[in-house]
DNA sequence: TTTTTAAAGCGAAATGATTTTTATTTATCC
DNA sequence: GGATAAATAAAAATCATTTCGCTTTAAAAA
């Protein structure tokens, strides 16, 4: 895994710095989105020093090169997720909980048509997120140990 | 028009101000996308006094009750259009011109589906949004006469 | 119509997540 | 191991968005 993150930090030309590691490690984890003050919090004890925007600025920059996701979350805070499939797909995000799942369905096809034939433009990205209750979640009377928000 | 803006009021228990209407007035004028610092630039002229977090109250609240909606830009700003169309439905949004145009593809019952069957999760909400470049603006050499951001 | 009253509006100040800055440290390539 | 371009820390700045304490106003009631 660490490996493997190595090799995706160097594709993207990042220097593979402990501290990018850690981050990349923690959020590969678990299935979960993380605020960078939670990175922050998780991981300011493995290092004497770890500043808030080291990790503002390390999330920006693997979300930029593809390596983790952003969740467009209501309260417009930032989310980051890390996501292994490769393949273009959406997701499933548990509001209680945090999880994230893969979505097959993809109407990206669909849409494209639809602008390129109805609207005579051209698209340069599209947005598909699904916000919902985890199995879990939706089963318990009380969702979401971890508060939403 | 004003009429049917009177009315949307009326049903969401809001008061028919004036500053509430030309908020109402000033959106469903052009399918544009605007930012409250734009609606209060355009209208402060037209009252003595306007303030910015009235503006800002106001788009919130119009949102809250389904009677405009919001764009979900990269920048992470907000922005508010005026759409007519009160079906289920999504948008389409130039990046450059910064129209809005409707989409009737809509990937709600296959994701519902999948999320039901293969996550077992309930959904609560869905996002879907094309960005890209309106007829207009894909055509010139120069998209986007007004900045995209 | 007037009265009543709950909602809306105001400007100023606060908020708080995110970013910038500058000096210092560190990973990588030879 | 040394050069160098990238990464980091810490503090300070930014700036869109909200809150606060009142004042004003729309609209239901009389």
């Amino acid at each position: 895994m660490h490996d493997h993150h190595m090799r995706a930090l160097k594709d993207l030309k990042l220097k593979a710095t402990p501290k990018r590691l850690a981050i990349l490690d923690h959020l590969s984890r678990e299935p979960i989105y993380r605020s960078p003050e939670d990175v922050w919090h998780c991981l300011k004890g493995e290092f004497g020093r770890l500043g808030l925007p080291t990790v503002y600025r390390n999330l920006e920059e693997l979300a930029a090169g593809g390596v983790i996701s952003k969740v467009l979350h209501p309260n417009r805070q930032l989310y980051y997720f890390y996501c292994r499939n490769r393949e273009h797909h959406h997701h499933f995000i548990c509001m209680a909980c945090r999880r994230v799942e893969d979505l097959q369905t993809c109407a990206a096809e669909a849409l494209e048509r639809e602008v390129g034939e109805k609207i005579g433009g051209m698209v340069l990205s599209h947005i598909v997120q699904v916000n919902g209750l985890c199995r879990d979640c939706a089963g318990e009377s009380r969702p979401g140990e971890r508060s939403p928000e």
